[in-house]
DNA sequence: ACCGAACTACGAAGATTTTCGTTGACATTA
DNA sequence: TAATGTCAACGAAAATCTTCGTAGTTCGGT
């Protein structure tokens, strides 16, 4: 797995990428700690999947430091698309609309997230032209 | 796994539900041959991975023939609506705003489909009052 | 120089997923 | 009825994911 290769995190590799993204570059004993709130995971289970992660391209290490420094490879944005556009092929078809509808459904959504929704709509339509 | 749990089905178990949805009832000959054009698989691979789906309660098995029929256990509906659901908590923290953004993104779409999203949501907010 | 704390590396166990071969039962047909 | 084809059951191998224990190294303090 060399590190131009795209592949979509796992489940527990997401929640690292996640304490990486909002920290910025971390420490396995950062990200274990940050971890615990959601997660109790020991302190090796977590250092080996940010070494699994590493050989998969996922995250960056600096070895500078006794303790060695994590960094997330790709930026949030672009993960969190592979993800989006992932299961809006898997399982809608390719239809933003289905993808929409049923995200909406599983999720009492105020009347504001709606107009948020357009909002973002009308913006996004003027990057189109 | 009772067939009351709920759980998310795997990759290959996703594809075999949407052949479900898609024909209704069908025996695993016939769910192996609608799935060779997206997906070379063994016959008793799709077999065994249908009986695993049986156990975990993913789809009901009517074995009054000797081709057993097969039915998916809940409508697309609701399965779909478990995957997006999960991904917008998982990955984009509940924001559905965050989920079209990257939805969108990742994929060029068409004014049209842009004026259908919001017509979505005019029919949505409807629902809401 | 010694002890304990903090780190990395390594290996491995257990769970889950994916894939298929083999076997034996049953059905179709020559 | 004997041969051929179709089917379910079962077991198991290979791949991947998740989790952690142990060993060895390095650093700070006594």
């Amino acid at each position: 797995m060399n590190e131009t290769s795209l592949q979509k995190p796992t489940a527990s590799e997401l929640q690292i990428l996640q304490v990486l993204w909002e920290r910025g570059p971390s420490t396995v004993r950062e990200v274990h700690d940050a971890l615990q709130e959601e997660k109790a995971l020991g302190y090796t289970t977590v250092l080996k999947l940010m070494q699994i992660m590493t050989a998969k391209g996922l995250v960056r290490r600096n070895e500078e430091q006794r303790a060695h420094v994590y960094e997330a490879q790709q930026p949030a944005e672009k993960t969190k698309r592979q993800f989006a556009s992932d299961m809006l092929q898997r399982v809608f078809d390719g239809s933003a609309k289905e993808l929409m509808l049923h995200a909406l459904a599983g999720h009492r959504s105020s009347k504001n997230e709606i107009e948020e929704l357009r909002r973002m709509l009308d913006d996004y339509e003027r990057t189109l032209r």
